[in-house]
RNA sequence: GGGCCCGUGGCUCAGCCUGGUCAGAGCGCCCGCCUGAUAAGCGGGAGGUCCGGGGUUCGAAGCCCCGCGGGCCCA
């Protein structure tokens, strides 16, 4: 049974408060899942976020996102797996713990607090984050398995990763490299490509030319720039371009001459910045130079490069190399290949040693600035090569310098050893598996990620640090190595472990074994510095762990399958793998995207993902982004606390095609607010009168019903609107979904469907006509609140329960079936030509307005002129509907005759008749217009007008159209729309009475009386109100519950109304 | 420097794929209406070089090219 409405008004928060008390004490999330348990499976994959500790709004639009999704799918029957993840190791907690206990360097760890600790630290504070972001993502409506998330630190997953690793190792994937990389001298580890990009910002930096001595020759020199000086002392080469004009100039210093070599095209930009004046006197090809030697700087302050000087072929030499530019400095590159990408690449063609004499901490360990942070030596360097009089013009440039992500330290070029996934060598079959197995949304995505998968190296996945998975790779002192794949091989495999220094020696059973390492380590833990202790046995050697971790992108990259538990557990991989649904922000097109392709194609030839969609970033009202330091920030709880939840997800959904940037505006979020509302107040309006009539639907038969045009136009809508949204949320295109329901509350049902059926609502007695319309209503509802379940689950839900449920049996909206158009309710030529109606009914409104008639004075008639044969339809078949809105005796399709004015045009008349131009002006004054604009459309005319003749053209006059003076005309798409405004005595009746009924009724609002009072009702009036009031009695009665008016002096309630001459009483009976 | 995306009234955005009904909506502003959905609702009005410039076409906000500005990613 409907029942009367507890809440009047729409407060969100309140009302969400309440059916999370409902979900919660019915256990409905559970009913839901189980209720899908048989359908098809379909498997959604949450990107994990990382466990920052608080969303923000880009983190809250994501999962809104996803939970709209998980709740359409759900509906639609599937057995959707919705378990959310977290990404929870990384250097981010490292950093955070290390302030946290006041750790300044690296070492410290293990000095002063201990590993152990350490990771213990790490593991409470990614839990504790954990908590705190579940409970926010709850507080946003998201339904996922809260209780059972996928965590990137329990042993299955760690596992997981060891499988992969050694699925990579099996198939030569797996390679241990020397490799210039960013490296963080503060947190003292490798970081990869993608960790450092968007980290680079502008930051001041020395700018030096130098120059390195030919050697064998007076006063020669080859001329290199670099904003690295602390990098010279591993210059080994300077690289030219081989096809590039370099030449030799002369130089006139104050007391010699000197030649420079130098790239043609420079010359002239390095000598002004230089303040030089020279000249050219000999040119060259950049490969005539190669193997021109010279004169390494520091030849004794690093005595290594006395060595290489002789050891190698190449040192010291200039070399020829196709990544040489003239954008800057000198043609000629300064080339150590063990601080420099291109340096690497091209000093390993040339043979050239990898030279990088700098500790982990960025300090170089031995030459003249031993024990030196680099970045400080830069000063000293280039001093001294002013001393040594090779120094041109030291200054200083701007320019956009790599920091680390987590520390902010500007990072350094580094050679050190890492392990790499060979992804050069698959990187064809990910384009290609992503080709044939996924869909993107939007399409050009896909162009964007394969640039980005085209442009990817090898991908560096170790770091020496402690918080992460460990690289389950062991190692003999000769450098055999084995990859661990599980924990039991790795049991099996151990024949020690050392703990505090110490070795035990381990049993030979397994269970034995393991019985004395749970003694020793504890339970099985597969982070350091746990598998750090054991010792392994493989080929008669005995291995130690590689100290490394993983990169936390490896830890997410393989999510499809580690959240899963595979190869622990085997079942579900197979039931579910690959994911059918992920969805993330933009940035994550050549990170999770792609890392998850890229560790998938490596472990199992193919990609772990159907379908991925892309959103864009949450910015500010103005297009900023949010940061602290602009203080722009909006939490979701501030915006959940001000607007509610419903409205937030609403808004997030519709404010922007989801794969731009959405600004969050507080107005969008109110008007979302407002559409809400209004479909509340549809709601209250309509359980109101059904729960007075006890209305229920299930003891109807539709087929039976007296339906009403605007009754099945709007059930074609609603089916209509079942196809709107369901194509929207199929491609992807959000929007296109949220704006049809919009639109379809707004419009369709608010501002037209209520306005239409209002009267018949108001109607006492099971009359069928006000029962088809509470029939119509109750089916929109309940088709649409289960197209609205998805984006407003709370709101949706309450109306459900009350006006719904009960009669279908379900004991909350979500456990309803996605709703299926039904074809036959659908009715296109309806559709189009309640549209047009409308617009006869606006512009109707609008002549009303020019004619100042209001609406309660019934007109005699409107005439709709047009040509347009859908609008003769709409007009016959929505005859009575136009006539209530327009609130006139007849509505008809008719030409209305206009009379025809006709003016002399003095503009053209003037320069063509000049003096006559008045006489001629007369002449047409004096014709009957009408006849005198059919002749001049026949042709021009020649007059006589008093003894002359003349020539009279149609551009001569002017015509204007004259209306009847009783219609007011107004223009509509298709045509004009008149309204007679001819009063007669029986129409000012009823505007008179519908006047007195408007007062009456306000003073029952005022009395606050139920809808059901019956009253009496007193009126004092002008006579001839009285006159025309006296017939119209019956009508008011009805209006307005009155069992009785009389014509007396007002008793009970009385008020004056001056409008309408009058002074009314008004009495409640009984 | 490269790839992809975006640029429409004061504000937030549709429309662009499939060129042609005067370029749409909401908010804000101005003027009205309605009054048992009512601390709501409705109508009307003013307001736009559709980023700029070329081109294709009978016709371009829409297609193509070149710029400018913004975003993400890469270098």
């Amino acid at each position: 049974m409907i029942k009367e409405p507890e809440m009047k008004e729409y407060n969100p928060q309140v009302l969400e408060e309440k059916i999370e008390k409902f979900w919660k004490e019915n256990d409905i999330y559970n009913k839901v899942k189980k209720a899908r348990e048989t359908g098809p499976d379909y498997y959604f994959l949450d990107g994990p976020p990382y466990v920052s500790g608080a969303i923000h709004l880009g983190t809250a639009w994501n999962k809104i996102v996803k939970d709209m999704v998980i709740r359409f799918r759900s509906m639609q029957g599937y057995n959707v797996r919705r378990q959310p993840g977290f990404d929870m190791h990384g250097l981010p907690i490292e950093v955070k713990v290390e302030q946290a206990l006041g750790l300044k360097y690296k070492k410290e760890i293990e000095e002063k607090v201990g590993v152990e600790n350490f990771i213990k630290k790490c593991r409470e504070f990614a839990l504790t984050n954990l908590k705190i972001m579940t409970e926010q993502f709850k507080m946003l409506g998201v339904w996922m398995d809260w209780e059972n998330p996928y965590m990137t630190i329990k042993n299955e997953y760690i596992e997981s990763a060891w499988f992969t690793l050694k699925k990579a190792w099996k198939k030569g994937l797996l390679e241990k490299d020397q490799r210039v990389l960013h490296w963080c001298p503060r947190c003292e580890t490798a970081l990869a490509e993608h960790e450092v990009r968007g980290e680079y910002k502008i930051r001041e930096d020395p700018s030096i030319y130098v120059k390195f001595p030919v050697e064998g020759r007076e006063n020669e020199y080859v001329l290199i720039w670099t904003t690295t000086p602390w990098t010279l002392p591993a210059n080994l080469a300077v690289t030219v371009h081989p096809e590039y004009d370099y030449v030799k100039i002369r130089v006139n210093l104050e007391d010699r001459e000197e030649y420079w070599i130098i790239a043609k095209a420079l010359v002239d930009k390095v000598l002004e910045e230089v303040g030089m004046k020279g000249e050219v006197i000999k040119e060259y090809k950049g490969k005539d130079l190669e193997g021109l030697r010279y004169v390494h700087p520091f030849l004794e302050e690093y005595p290594r490069q006395k060595e290489f000087r002789e050891k190698y072929e190449w040192a010291h030499c200039v070399i020829l190399g196709e990544h040489v530019t003239l954008g800057e400095g000198t043609g000629l590159v300064h080339t150590a290949p063990g601080h420099g990408e291109e340096d690497f690449e091209i000093g390993k063609q040339y043979g050239l040693p990898i030279y990088s004499p700098l500790d982990d901490e960025g300090r170089y360990f031995e030459g003249k600035w031993k024990g030196k942070f680099v970045k400080d030596a830069d000063p000293e360097i280039i001093e001294y090569l002013r001393e040594k009089g090779l120094l041109l013009k030291p200054s200083t440039v701007e320019h956009k310098y790599p920091h680390c992500w987590r520390c902010k330290t500007p990072l350094i070029f580094r050679a050190t050893d890492q392990w790499f996934l060979k992804i050069s060598k698959v990187k064809d079959k990910i384009i290609e598996e992503n080709d044939k197995n996924v869909t993107w949304y939007p399409d050009w995505v896909k162009i964007r990620y394969d640039n980005g998968v085209m442009n990817s190296g090898d991908w560096c996945i170790s770091r020496q640090r402690y918080w992460g998975i460990p690289l389950p790779i062991w190692s003999s002192e000769d450098g055999e190595i084995y990859i661990v794949g599980t924990f039991r091989e790795l049991v099996e495999l151990s024949v020690a472990i050392e703990v505090n220094g110490e070795r035990i020696e381990l049993p030979e059973s397994y269970d034995e074994k393991l019985r004395v390492i749970e003694e020793k380590l504890g339970p099985e833990d597969l982070h350091r510095p746990y598998v750090d202790a054991f010792v392994i046995k493989v080929n008669n050697k005995e291995m130690k762990r590689v100290k490394d971790v993983l990169d936390v992108w490896f830890d997410s990259g393989i999510a499809s399958w580690a959240s899963l538990d595979y190869p622990r557990r085997k079942d579900l991989f197979e039931r579910l793998w690959p994911a059918d649904f992920i969805v993330e922000g933009e940035d994550q097109v050549t990170k999770w995207f792609y890392s998850q392709q890229a560790a998938s194609v490596v472990a199992f030839d193919t990609v772990p993902y159907r379908k991925v969609a892309m959103h864009g970033y949450v910015l500010d009202e103005k297009g900023d982004k949010m940061s602290k330091s602009l203080g722009n920030i909006i939490r979701p709880e501030e915006v959940i606390q001000k607007e509610g939840r419903d409205p937030f997800r609403f808004y997030m959904l519709w404010a922007t095609t989801p794969w731009e940037n959405l600004r969050f505006s507080w107005k969008g979020l109110a008007q979302v607010k407002r559409m809400l509302n209004i479909l509340w107040n549809v709601y209250i309006l309509s359980s109101t009168y059904m729960s007075l009539d006890n209305f229920d639907p299930t003891k109807l038969n539709p087929e039976e019903l007296p339906f009403r045009e605007e009754d099945k136009w709007i059930l074609s809508r609603v089916n209509t609107l079942i196809n709107t949204v369901e194509d929207g949320l199929e491609s992807f295109y959000l929007i296109r979904a949220t704006r049809g329901i919009e639109n379809f509350v707004i419009e369709d049902l608010s501002r037209w469907y209520v306005r239409l059926i209002r009267k018949r609502l108001w109607v006492e007695r099971d009359d069928p006509d006000k029962l088809a319309a509470y029939w119509t209503l109750w089916k929109v509802f309940d088709v649409l609140l289960r197209l609205m379940a998805p984006f407003t689950p709370y709101i949706a839900e309450e109306i459900y329960q009350n006006l719904i449920g009960a009669f279908n049996n379900k004991e909350s909206v979500h456990l309803e079936d996605w709703p299926k158009k039904d074809e036959n309710w659908v009715d296109r030529d309806l559709e189009k030509e309640m549209e047009i109606v409308r617009r006869i009914v606006e512009s109707g409104s609008a002549a009303r307005q020019k004619a100042r008639i209001k609406l309660r004075y019934p007109v005699r008639q409107v005439i709709v002129e047009t040509e347009d044969e859908i609008t003769k339809k709409a007009v016959e078949r929505l005859n009575q509907l136009l006539r209530d809105q327009l609130n006139a005796k007849e509505v008809k399709v008719a030409k209305v005759e206009r009379g025809i004015k006709v003016k002399p045009n003095f503009a053209k008349l003037g320069p063509h008749f000049k003096g006559d131009a008045k006489i001629v002006a007369k002449w047409i004054n004096e014709q009957n217009g009408k006849e005198l604009y059919e002749r001049l459309m026949q042709g021009k005319l020649k007059v006589e007008i008093g003894d002359k003749e003349f020539t009279i053209e149609r551009e001569h006059i002017i015509v204007e159209e004259e209306l009847p003076e009783f219609l007011i005309g107004e223009e509509f798409d298709h045509g004009k729309v008149f309204i007679d405004k001819t009063l007669t005595r029986e129409l000012m009746m009823e505007g008179l009475a519908r006047e007195f009924v408007r007062r009456i009724q306000e003073m029952r609002k005022q009395l606050d009386l139920d809808v059901n009072d019956r009253i009496m009702v007193y009126i004092e009036t002008s006579d001839e109100n009285r006159e025309l009031l006296i017939e119209m009695l019956d009508y008011i009665r009805g209006e307005t519950r009155a069992i009785e008016v009389k014509f007396e002096e007002p008793q009970g309630y009385t008020v004056e109304w001056p409008e309408v001459e009058a002074k009314i009483g008004v009495e409640k009976v009984g």
